[in-house]
DNA sequence: GACCAGGCACATC
DNA sequence: GATGTGCATGGT
């Protein structure tokens, strides 16, 4: 019986061994990365919040200012006026919004954990991303940056880099939700902490240096998976 | 000067 | 449920 193939038969199929293998030929290329930019699980969940819809470039600067003004701690920043905690984190962009969406964290991080990085990394993942996804201003994939990043938690990150680099390779159509393209992973690979934390750091790197713009893909270290 | 960057919430249909 | 829109800076 002859009938029109859906959309979907026309992605390449990807297994374990596809995943891992990507992985392994990154990791070869930049070396274990250690990610994330941060140096404590605090300035990872800021960092997580400034980063939405922006250059990571601009998040340093914006993350430079709260550190010279000495207040990146979180009753710190939760005591700031929001016209001053916008005046500091203006170079990230939507300073306003951002503003807010870090207080309204700041908020829940002291009411829910009185503000310990330690307790809430005790609480289970699932209902530990149900109550960030609660956060006004947190969505999936800032909430799954800091439970991966900040809390050391096995969520996968989905972000532009992640479907930028999976869709030029043929595996996803890019259109696919949040939950679909995270799923794609988490059905395939070995539940390791390690593992999602540095392979998600590598699509970035890679997506950085061979994806965006004029594409390198001759010399991208996955021109084999191409 | 146009375009893009590690989203998200909200309005409208 | 799907689609459109506002939010804004700094680099290329």
């Amino acid at each position: 019986m002859k009938s029109s193939k859906p959309i979907r038969s026309r992605l390449r199929k990807a297994t374990r061994r596809t995943l891992l293998g990507m992985y392994g030929a990154l990791h070869r290329h930049y070396g274990h990365r250690g990610w994330w930019p941060g140096e404590t699980p605090f300035e990872v969940m800021v960092g997580a919040i400034l980063t939405q819809n922006t250059s990571w470039n601009n998040v340093e600067k914006a993350i430079k200012n709260l550190k010279r003004e000495k207040v990146l701690a979180p009753i710190k920043l939760l005591s700031l006026p929001h016209r001053e905690l916008a005046r500091l984190i203006r170079p990230a962009g939507y300073f306003n919004v951002k503003s807010e969406r870090l207080k309204n964290f700041l908020r829940f991080f002291q009411e829910r954990y009185q503000s310990s990085v330690k307790k809430l990394c005790r609480t289970p993942l699932e209902r530990l991303r149900r109550e960030l996804l609660e956060v006004n201003g947190i969505g999936e994939e800032t909430a799954d940056s800091i439970l991966l990043y900040a809390a050391n938690k096995r969520s996968f990150v989905v972000d532009a880099y992640t479907r930028r680099v999976f869709s030029r390779h043929g595996f996803l159509k890019g259109s696919e939700d949040y939950a679909e393209i995270q799923s794609f992973f988490s059905k395939r690979l070995p539940k390791s902490l390690t593992l999602y934390n540095d392979f998600h750091a590598q699509i970035v790197e890679v997506s950085k240096d061979y994806c965006r713009k004029t594409p390198a893909c001759q010399i991208c270290p996955l021109k084999r998976y191409l």
